[in-house]
DNA sequence: TAATATAATGTCACTGAGTGACAAAAGTCA
DNA sequence: TGACTTTTGTCACTCAGTGACATTATATTA
C-alpha cells in the first residue's frame, strides 16, 4: 500500500502564488523538465523500456531525486487524471444544491469531460502508453474510479432526500463508466472532436432511468 | 506490457481429464500449494509484506519455480476472476442469439454473478486485500474491465440488427459497472447475501434505457 | 528394465524499482 | 557573513522478475 492519497508537489501550489522564492522556482522546474523528459523517454523507447535512470540522466539528476517528485514511475503518467478527478469532487462540493442526483451527476461529468477536453494531447500519449501497457491502462481505471467513494459523499450529503447510499454508489459508478468510454471513443476520434458531446450522447440515455 | 492473455496452467487443464499422469498431478498439487500458502501469508503479514521467497519457503520450492506457476505476485490473487470474465465470453458466444442487447447483457451478467457467487470465500479474502493494497484493487478493475472488448465482440456478431459500436461498447461498461458495484454491496454484507439479487436490482434499473 | 527423450526444478547472476540513512550543497534570512 | 533549513547526492539495501544453464524427475520406447 501506498501513498492513496498523497498529493504530488504541484497539486500543493496553491492557485494564485505570490512570487515564490528561488527554491519553489527550481522545484517546479526539475517537476516540469521530468514529466517532459519522461513522456519524450516514454515516447521513443516505450515505458518499460525506459528506466527511472535514463529519465534521471536525461535531466541531469541523481535517480534518488526522481522518487522525491514522482513516489513511482507510473505517477508521471497518472498524476493529470488524479487532480482531475480531485477537480470534479471540489466542483460538486461547490455547486449549489441538485434538483435530482442525475441533475447533479449530469453537471460534474459534463464538467470532468470539459477539464480533460483542454489536456487532449496529454492524454492522447498518456493513453498510447496505456494501450500497450496494462499496468499503466490498471492504474488509470483506478485513477478513475478511486474518486467515486468521495463523489458519492459529496453528492449524498447535498441530496436533501435521505438517497439510498447503494442507488447513489450504483448511479455514480455508471456515469464513471460513461466518463470513461467516452474518453476512449473521443480518443480514437481526430483532434477536433468534442468529449463533451460524446459524453452527452451517453449521458442522455441514463438520465431516462428512473431514480 | 506483460501476459496479456496468457493463461495459467489450470486454465489449460481441460475440464474432463482423463488419468493425468504424475506430473500434472504434481503440477496442480504445487499450484494448489502456491495459492493456499500465498493466500494464507496474504492474510496473517498483509501482502506487500510477504516476499516470494516467504511463499517459496512454506510450500519447499525455489522462488524461481513460484515464477513458473503464476507470471507476478499479483497473478495468485487475479487468477480467479480473470477466468470467471473469460467464461462470461465463452458463455455469450455460445447463447442462442438474444432478443435485445439488453436482454444479451442482463443474462451474460447474470451468469458472471453466478459464477462470482460460488466463490465468496476466496472473493471475500481477495477484496479484503484490494481494500489494502491500491496495486490489487487497480488489477481487479483492471481484470474486470479487460473482459470488455471481448463481450463487445461476441455481443455485437451476435446481434442481427447492425448495433453501433460505441453504444454496445457504452452499454456493456455500463453493465460492468452495474456488476462492480454488486460485487463490492454483496461482500460488505452477511455471508448469506445473494449477489444475483443485488445485481439484479441495479441492472432492472438499466433495462428500461432506451436503446 | 535400461536407455533415452522431455519436462520440471534449482542455481546463479543480473536488471530495475523503490527506500532509508546520512553527508554535502544550495537557498533563506537575520 | 554566518546560522538555519531544505534539497540533493551517495551508498547500501530489499524485493520482483528474468535469462541461461545444469540437475533431477517423469515419460517413452526398445
Amino acid at each position: 500500500m501506498k501513498e492513496e492519497f498523497e498529493m504530488n508537489p504541484k497539486e500543493n501550489i496553491h492557485p494564485i502564488e505570490a512570487p515564490a522564492g528561488l527554491r519553489e522556482r527550481k522545484k517546479r522546474l526539475a517537476q516540469a523538465a521530468i514529466e517532459e523528459a519522461a513522456l519524450r523517454l516514454f515516447q521513443q523507447k516505450g515505458y518499460e523500456q525506459t528506466s527511472i535512470q535514463d529519465i534521471a540522466d536525461a535531466v541531469t539528476m541523481s535517480s534518488r531525486t526522481f522518487f522525491r517528485y514522482y513516489a513511482s514511475k507510473e505517477e508521471v503518467l497518472s498524476g493529470p487524471i488524479r487532480s482531475t478527478q480531485l477537480d470534479g469532487i471540489r466542483y460538486l462540493l461547490e455547486a449549489e444544491p441538485p434538483a435530482s442526483p442525475h441533475a447533479a451527476l449530469q453537471s460534474v461529468f459534463g464538467y470532468l469531460a470539459s477539464q480533460y477536453e483542454k489536456q487532449r494531447p496529454g492524454l492522447v500519449l498518456r493513453y498510447r502508453i496505456a494501450g500497450q501497457t496494462p499496468s499503466i491502462a490498471s492504474l488509470f481505471l483506478y485513477t478513475l474510479m478511486e474518486a467515486e467513494p468521495a463523489l458519492c459523499d459529496a453528492l449524498c450529503s447535498r441530496l436533501e432526500t435521505g438517497a439510498d447510499r447503494d442507488e447513489v454508489r450504483f448511479l455514480v459508478a455508471v456515469y464513471m463508466a460513461a466518463l470513461r468510454v467516452s474518453i476512449e471513443e473521443w480518443l480514437e476520434q481526430g483532434d477536433d472532436a468534442d468529449l463533451v458531446n460524446v459524453l452527452h450522447r451517453h449521458m442522455d440515455r441514463l438520465s431516462s432511468m428512473p431514480d
